[in-house]
DNA sequence: CCGGATCCTCGGTGATACTG
DNA sequence: CAGTATCACCGAGGATCCGG
């Protein structure tokens, strides 16, 4: 992190010195789902101060994770795209994600999902063993409290909607409602990782579609045993 | 990093603030071999202040990444050694290691090896799939010139000597001289990659035992393109 | 509104010295 | 050997302001 580097000559601590900085491995995630501009992954990280974000856009885009490409219209027009090399993190990215979601409980105070939260988590729990014959498109939208409020100036999605397209044992994941969802699936923000886990009582879901893809979305996620 | 916490419920901003804190993936790293002791962890890590990695220690610790150990004999006797939530770690980091070792050219100024450096590496860019049929121990010696000085009071290995033992397709890396090598390959610091990639020159490179064995060393790994 | 730049504060980090 | 104590510094956090 930061300008100081660890003295060491390795492979890892050298990504560390390129990526480690707070903020950075975030951006990129959120840049997964295609170019973004500047309010768009300040919306999606809140709480970055504006600083940050600038400079960590230019670190990483002198590093060569990202680059910055100039839109012809609308707008003023600057997005930020993830480079092949960018992109080369996201598999690391995916398995740091699935290692960190076993401290995952629910949401703390404070704390928010935001559209690339949820496109990742279901990509790094996502079983390809488990979805062998599976052909289906799902929407997943979650409504968060608007009580949980990060400060004043900090806006957030009070519902977060995405889909995930599965097939051929893959899956992607992108923000935004599906054209034809075959399974439509909302539920609280706090209550996701139930869903995942096959978990979550009947009650607190409200289904739409065809309700018996439910229990085959459910085994279609791994989460990891909690730490202890 | 720090106590401050990124606001989302994700699994990758957890894993971040879990141990994303400077040098706290290091000190990971630097245990896959087994326990080490603290002082050991300070000479794998050099620069790091003494207050900083007694910080960490603790705070990986109340995380359940790793956990204290009281040795019987010798030594006052207390060792860190990771946990099954800290191992899970290992995959993601010989990814992430797989992934910066592309900027990797030359030691640069003040940049040492140290041993975890080596086994991390030889680990992360072993390539299974050109092991069929291989079955050897390799002993790897680097001699780091002595004018790479991090500062006063800082000691470092002026030679680093790993071994590695491929068999059925995999690779264990272990720190220190191997019994019976079958082969021992003595070099410059600065040629190890040259060495994994197969391009260091013959004059560079003193062997021992099967001399053949070389160039079925270097196909053993791959390096990741230059960025760009 | 977008894309930042600027200013200030705070706390983690780095470096050194010291102790059970 | 295994840390703790102390202090300077600089990056992160937070708010505000500015040019297109």
């Amino acid at each position: 992190m930061s300008r100081r580097g660890y003295g060491q000559f390795c492979g890892l601590a050298r990504a560390l010195e390129v990526v480690g900085d707070r903020w950075a491995l975030l951006i990129v995630r959120d840049l997964w789902g295609g170019p973004g501009r500047y309010t768009d992954l300040a919306k999606g990280l809140p709480g970055i101060p504006s600083n940050v974000l600038s400079a960590r856009l230019r670190e990483l885009e002198d590093i060569g994770v990202l680059h910055r490409v100039a839109v012809p219209r609308p707008g003023s027009g600057v997005v930020y795209e993830l480079t092949e090399d960018g992109r080369a993190l996201q598999e690391v990215l995916l398995g740091l994600g699935r290692w960190g979601s076993r401290y995952l409980t629910r949401p703390g105070d404070g704390e928010v999902l935001t559209p690339a939260c949820v496109t990742s988590a279901l990509q790094a729990l996502f079983r390809p063993e488990a979805a062998a014959g599976v052909r289906a498109t799902f929407e997943l939208a979650l409504s968060q409290p608007a009580e949980r409020i990060l400060g004043p100036g900090h806006a957030w999605l009070d519902e977060v909607v995405v889909h995930a397209r599965v097939e051929a044992r893959r899956i992607s994941s992108t923000a935004g409602p599906a054209v034809e969802p075959d399974l439509r699936i909302a539920t609280k923000a706090e209550r996701m990782l139930d869903v995942l886990a096959g978990t979550a009582s009947p009650r607190e879901v409200r289904l739409s579609g065809d309700t018996a893809l439910l229990p085959v979305f459910s085994r279609l996620f791994r989460l990891p045993a909690a730490p202890g």
